[in-house]
DNA sequence: CGACCTTTTGAACGTATTCAACCGATGTGG
DNA sequence: CCACATCGGTTGAATACGTTCAAAAGGTCG
């Protein structure tokens, strides 16, 4: 048995302004300037020009705990969603019941895309971590985007990324072993948390293996004795939701047909 | 050894004008509104006022023959596409040259959507068939959709409806045991010819089962396995391309957990 | 008409799943 | 504060499913 390790939790993003508070709807004027989540977020690619049009979108703030839905298949699509703060997993339900997880968004991602083909959303979207919810109102996106043309842009590229995620996602089930998909989706993780400053190399699952087997198309015991294997070749070191990835390279050889 | 049967194939579209031709670029200007496909593909959901607007767009006529691509993974972006006739495939290839089909397209679909992204394809589309596809230069569209909210709507709903199709795929993926697969496989293409007035119980596939395994994530033996398997039990009869599906109903039921 | 590609089918094999037991961490109520 | 229940995770053994390898027949296209 190897010795725990602590690994520091992601600390919280920058709290945002509350003035001209309403009744449980916060309006964040100015949120998107000061939010430090410029990189990976709406703004990102707009001229500064264009960011105060774009912080007048974000007219309300909403607070999601852990194990709350954001939304619900079969609700009324009306708004796209970001967050500076926390940790979601998105999931479908076939007309027999199965589930299987789309996919985990980290701040500063996009949720609600689903609902706008037929005004219906048709995923489950619940927090894994308590989250502070930008919403985005699409009436009020659409309007701007259409006078605002990198706004436009960078909403069809959102959209377009979504499209290239889930052929690479559709890639892996299809054509992936377990060990490969696995480690896929530890690179995958890693690189998203460096892209927000954190670290590559530890982090904590905010998943179960259960979750992560749905994602993957694996059972939770395949997942859990594929990162057992793993740690036993001395690629990561995993100690519950902690995570240490140890050897990058051979992470990736993993990815790589095997 | 079941008697062998004739199946038409699926009738050409309607032939497009040809006025003002200009060398290898055709012009096709009032094409949409005498096309047939209007309630599949682009003009679909945008007001008849507007439909000339549309026609603009689509400045262009492209001959694509069978085995030759449309675009290639690495393109650069310029253009989505959509066409009259013809049949299309996607695929994506890994970096360790692993592929994966991501979708066979049928007239009226919309091809392109990869790459808006970062301006550059990521995947390869090859023409199944001959066909004849119609151009529609992303520059003039977003340009136009800003000026007419109906076709923004549009554009929109079509992005969201390839994440939604992709989703589903993934819960195909990683959810159903290869007679699923197939099974939904066979109903999915009876829905979408049926959508263009053509039978949904008799259709050729265009394509051959190891780029319907490369879709459902299987071999193709196990598809040829599983398309004998639903023969024996009554389900479809399958000759080679020609398939003839004779129970929706069980095969349906073959979609719910089996 | 001939070469090549596609499809089918069989048999052996390998990988992921299923079923089950156990452990540890977390959270609740007495 | 401790006892207990619950949930998440690990591991083992047996099983089932799809793959791999191989051979042969049937189609298709130049």
């Amino acid at each position: 048995m190897q010795p725990a390790i602590a690994i520091r939790s992601i600390p919280s993003g920058p709290v945002p302004d509350r003035r001209g508070a309403g009744n449980n709807v916060v309006r964040v004027s100015n949120a998107c300037s000061s939010c430090g989540l410029g990189a990976v977020c709406l703004p990102c690619g707009v001229g500064n020009e264009h960011i105060e049009a774009i912080e007048q979108l974000v007219y309300q703030r909403k607070r999601v705990k852990r194990g709350e839905f954001l939304y619900r298949s079969g609700d009324r699509f009306h708004a796209l969603y970001t967050f500076r703060t926390g940790f979601f997993k998105s999931y479908m339900t076939s007309e027999d019941g199965r589930t299987h997880v789309t996919g985990f968004q980290m701040p500063g991602e996009i949720l609600g895309l689903d609902g706008i083909e037929d005004e219906r959303h048709s995923q489950d979207v619940v927090a894994l971590e308590d989250a502070e919810v930008c919403v985005i109102e699409y009436a009020q996106l659409a309007q701007l985007s259409a006078k605002v043309p990198d706004l436009q842009r960078h909403l069809h590229r959102m959209m377009s990324r979504e499209i290239v995620r889930d052929h690479g996602l559709m890639l892996l089930l299809g054509t992936m072993r377990a060990d490969g998909r696995v480690a896929a989706f530890l690179l995958n993780l890693s690189q998203r948390f460096a892209a927000r400053g954190y670290s590559a190399s530890e982090f904590n699952l905010r998943m179960t293996r259960e979750e992560i087997g749905s994602y993957l198309g694996l059972k939770l015991e395949t997942v859990s004795r594929v990162l057992s294997r793993f740690q036993e070749r001395g690629l990561i070191y995993a100690q519950n939701r902690a995570i240490r990835l140890l050897d990058l390279g051979k992470l990736k050889a993993e990815t790589f047909d095997a």
